[in-house]
DNA sequence: AACTCGTGGCG
DNA sequence: TCGCCAAGAGT
C-alpha cells in the first residue's frame, strides 16, 4: 500500500475529532505531558483527567513535587492504580531538578534514563512536549498500524522489529508534522479504531485498511492472556494500600490484617511493599505511607 | 523473554 | 454477568 496516503486523511480526521485534552493544550508545559504520559500507563483518560488536574495543581513544577515526600505523591496518586508509577513520578522529579536544573529535558536520551520513562514515553514526551520527530508506539497505535497497514486485528505481543520499522517509515518527515502524525494515529486509535467494537463507519482510512478490505479475518494468533486478579499479590497489595491512603495518622497492624485473610500472603505483600518503597515501617506493628 | 505490578468501566 | 482491556516499565 502507498502508505503516505494514510496521512492525509488521518491529520485531517485528527484536526476535526481530537479531545480537547490538559496536557495537548498550547499552555501546557513538559511537566503537565510527561505527568500525564506516567498517569496514562494502563490508566484510561478518563480517570487520569481529575488526578492529573490536582496534580498541577499543588505541583505546577518538578521541583515542587521533588520537595515532597514520597508518601505525598503515593497518596495524591489516588486510586489510579500501579502506585509504583507515583514513586517513579517523584523520582523522575528528583532526578530532572538534580540533573536537568528543574527543567524536563527535551532528548529522547535523557527522558529514558528518567525512573519510570520507557521507549514509549520518552518518545511521546519528546514528540508531544518539544515537537520531535520519534515513532512512538503504544497500544493504540500498535493495533491501528497492524490493522491498516498489516491486515490483522492485534499486534504481536511486544514491539517486532518490523513492526517498529514500519512505523518508521510512516513517520512523515518533518518534525512538526511528525508530531501531529504520533498523537493523531494514538487519538485514531483510542476514539474509532478501538480494541473491542471498532467504528470502520467513522474511520478516515476504512477505504484503504488491509483488515477491513480482507474482510475482517478473525485473529488467529497465539492466544492474548487475561489477567489474572481474584487472590493474586495485586490485589493484596492493593487493599492494603487503600487502607494506608485512606488513613492520614500511621495504621496498626492489626487494621491491615483486617482486609486479607490469609496471614501468610498478607505477609509477603507488605514486606514487598515495603521493600518497593510505597510502605514505611514507623514502629512495632505500625506502617505509613512514607 | 516472561512475569509482575492496580483499578474500574464497559459490552 | 464477567472477561477484556486501558497513552507500559522494570526485572
Amino acid at each position: 500500500m502507498a502508505t503516505s496516503e494514510l496521512h492525509t486523511p488521518v491529520l485531517d480526521w485528527y484536526d476535526e475529532h481530537q479531545r480537547d485534552l490538559p496536557w495537548r493544550r498550547p499552555e501546557a508545559s513538559p511537566w503537565s505531558v510527561l505527568v500525564s504520559e506516567l498517569m496514562l500507563q494502563q490508566t484510561p483518560v478518563k480517570r487520569v483527567l481529575p488526578v492529573h488536574e490536582a496534580w498541577l495543581e499543588r505541583w505546577p513544577t518538578p521541583a515542587d513535587l521533588a520537595a515532597e515526600p514520597t508518601g505525598e505523591a503515593v497518596r495524591a496518586w489516588g486510586r489510579l492504580g500501579y502506585p509504583r508509577r507515583a514513586l517513579r513520578l517523584h523520582a523522575a522529579a528528583t532526578a530532572i531538578v538534580a540533573d536537568h536544573d528543574g527543567e524536563v529535558p527535551a532528548d529522547y536520551d535523557d527522558l529514558i534514563a528518567l525512573p519510570g520513562v520507557g521507549d514509549y514515553t520518552a518518545a511521546a514526551v519528546a514528540s508531544f512536549a518539544f515537537g520531535r520527530r520519534h515513532v512512538v508506539l503504544d497500544t493504540n497505535v500498535r493495533r491501528v498500524l497492524a490493522r491498516a497497514v498489516g491486515g490483522v486485528e492485534w499486534p504481536a505481543r511486544s514491539v517486532t522489529r518490523a513492526e517498529r520499522d514500519a512505523a518508521a517509515l510512516l513517520l512523515p518527515a518533518d518534525d512538526a508534522t511528525a508530531a501531529t502524525w504520533a498523537v493523531a494515529v494514538m487519538e485514531l486509535g483510542a476514539l474509532v479504531c478501538t480494541a473491542t467494537g471498532p467504528r470502520c463507519a467513522a474511520c478516515p482510512v476504512a477505504d484503504r485498511c488491509a483488515w477491513r478490505l480482507a474482510g475482517h479475518p478473525a485473529y488467529d494468533g497465539p492466544p492474548r492472556r487475561a489477567q489474572a486478579w481474584e487472590g493474586t499479590d495485586r490485589q493484596c497489595r492493593g487493599r492494603l494500600m487503600v487502607v494506608l491512603r485512606e488513613s492520614h495518622a500511621p495504621v496498626h497492624r492489626s487494621a491491615l490484617d483486617a482486609v486479607w485473610p490469609d496471614e501468610e500472603q498478607r505477609t509477603r505483600c507488605l514486606a514487598g511493599l515495603v521493600a518497593d518503597g510505597l510502605v514505611a515501617q514507623v514502629a512495632a506493628d505500625v506502617y505509613a505511607l512514607p
